[in-house]
DNA sequence: TCATTTATTTAACACGGTGTTGATTTTCTT
DNA sequence: AAGAAAATCAACACCGTGTTAAATAAATGA
């Protein structure tokens, strides 16, 4: 059953370098970061970092594949058994989020990788664009190029601003509101709660 | 009438900065930008740049204050004659990052300066919070919060949206655009044009 | 115009991070 | 216990940084 990295050591190896790694993200920006000062918060030699990542950044993009990979197999379930609403999906895509709160640094906040905050959000649009697809008949191709860079940046936003409060709000509200304020713009507010 | 810096070649050097600047933060991040490159393809000597700047980030504040000073500049006198609507102001910015279109990969775009972005937007928004009070007055703070934050992320990502189409639509409509969405969520797409 | 100020260039410097190497030690596997 | 895999250590050349001091070039004012 043993193949791969079954070693111990390098096992927790990564996981001091990904600690030290999330923890330094909250600081400052990948760039601002060296490897140097990673290894030496992490405790491990310079010389091991190398023999496990050419980089920085291909250190954030094996982070960063494997949070996509736990994303598809939790949405996995749910597509099987039909039509979804985005709500739904939303919501999903919040709990992962919560649930990899440490590695959220790599993703959003301050430091993170925005690329890859809006390939997270376009995984729950792509999803369910059909449902969508009534309002977008009639709509000219310009507007609704329009309304989607407004909405992909506005639902980070909205992510970042729940992160920075702690995830204290569940994360199936935190979904509703992206949702109702896409829905219904400023008239979000006026709604009853 | 003459005191600062008149000297010719200073002004010169510094506008050979700046193209540098701009011209590599199409490309990269200003963190992944060195002051040695920057100099050369400037064609002005190393030692040059510390005697205007003493960072790369100092020389990006400098055009941000320069850029912040036109913008009020330009807001000054629509503020004089009384109330103005927020479409008004919205666009105004907008027309000011037209003509300021070079300067604007400091700002915003791929490599810019969010924290910038967040400040230019939040400028038009100050100057008449009072015009959406009526609906802010039974909504919870909480959800003008979170309202807020997916606002302010949508209209920068519809900015950026804009400048990367090459500012080809009129800054009245990008405005109109990002007010309507605003105002109407998705419902902007079903209205009529 | 000429002397003075001011900006720019040049070359050199110590410092610190990078990425790689080879030899050594530690730890896991069987 | 023996061999394989991983981590450490020390050393290496390379490159960008930020600072200096002296030399050169250009603008200014009388």
């Amino acid at each position: 059953m043993k193949k791969f990295t079954n070693d111990h050591r390098a096992r927790v190896t990564k996981m001091l370098i990904r600690n030290s790694f999330t923890t330094l993200l909250k600081q400052k920006p990948i760039q601002s970061i060296s490897i140097k000062e990673l290894c030496e918060q992490a405790g491990i030699n310079r010389g091991t970092f190398y023999s496990h990542y050419t980089d920085l950044y291909d250190l954030r993009n094996q982070i960063e594949e494997e949070m996509l990979e736990e994303f598809n197999r939790a949405l996995e379930p749910l597509s099987a058994d039909g039509q979804l609403t985005q709500l739904q999906i939303t919501t999903e895509i919040f709990r992962c989020l919560k649930n990899n709160s440490d590695l959220c640094a790599v993703t959003l906040g301050e430091h993170g990788d925005k690329a890859f905050a809006l390939k997270l959000i376009n995984l729950g649009r792509e999803r369910c664009v059909e449902s969508y697809l009534k309002y977008f008949e009639h709509a000219s191709p310009k507007k609704i190029e329009y309304f989607y860079s407004f909405v992909c940046s506005g639902c980070i936003g909205l992510l970042q601003k729940w992160l920075d409060d702690g995830m204290v709000i569940p994360a199936e509200e935190a979904a509703k509101m992206a949702e109702d304020i896409m829905l219904k713009g400023i008239g979000f507010l006026t709604e009853e709660s």
